[in-house]
DNA sequence: GTTGCATATCGAAGTTCTTCGATGTAAGAG
DNA sequence: CTCTTACATCGAAGAACTTCGATATGCAAC
């Protein structure tokens, strides 16, 4: 199977407002932490885990939690109460759009 | 001369902090589109050229390219009375930054 | 069913962002 | 010197964002 870059299976390349609206989501230092957070961790983090380290009401991480979710960043798995999050596999997708554009 | 990755020469290696607020510069389809003009261009742009391209006043333009200038993204070069923008060289290293995170 | 816990959603307050027209600045032409 | 051209800055209006406390939802235990 030939593959011209790493994530280039079956993605219709993010167009110009797209990666936009992805790098909005990442370009806030809180969702930009729970990000390293999550990708830090070898198995999905729970919500509460996430909440724990930082200094933000309840609500307000889960704003940013869903806002991550809805943006395509982060995978949110339900288990009873709790749920996991983890990144998703093409979360990097608008950032390697934007890097490659950058240098043509 | 050794070198774990391609731009780590002097450069620090951008904080979250740092990353979040270049991130915020390129998260605005406008200026995504500004940085994609000036890099597609084989010489540096100037500011009119830059305008025609939008329907936005030329105040709003210029007040993009002063963000972006301010960011790091975009580097500007006075001739007489023109204004000449071109992408600086490590405009990508805080998407890189994220990129490593994500996948780590 | 009721109580308790983990998350999500709602509504509001304060801040930041995008955009505009108007004005300022600096260089070149006449 | 005056006028025009190219660009930057200012001040304001409206939209969007971040945050909060309060409330809703959904699951598990009793």
């Amino acid at each position: 199977m030939p593959r011209s870059s790493a994530a280039a299976n079956k993605r219709p390349a993010p167009s110009l407002g797209e990666c936009a609206a992805s790098l909005k989501a990442l370009a806030d230092p809180t969702r930009l932490e729970i990000v390293s957070l999550v990708a830090a961790a070898k198995e999905p983090l729970c919500a509460c885990e996430i909440e724990a380290h930082f200094d933000l009401s309840q609500s307000t991480i889960s704003h940013h939690l869903g806002l991550l979710r809805k943006a395509g960043v982060l995978n949110a798995e339900r288990r009873g109460t709790w749920a996991f999050y983890s990144i998703t596999k093409d979360a990097a997708s608008p950032l390697a759009t934007v890097m490659s554009l950058l240098d043509s």
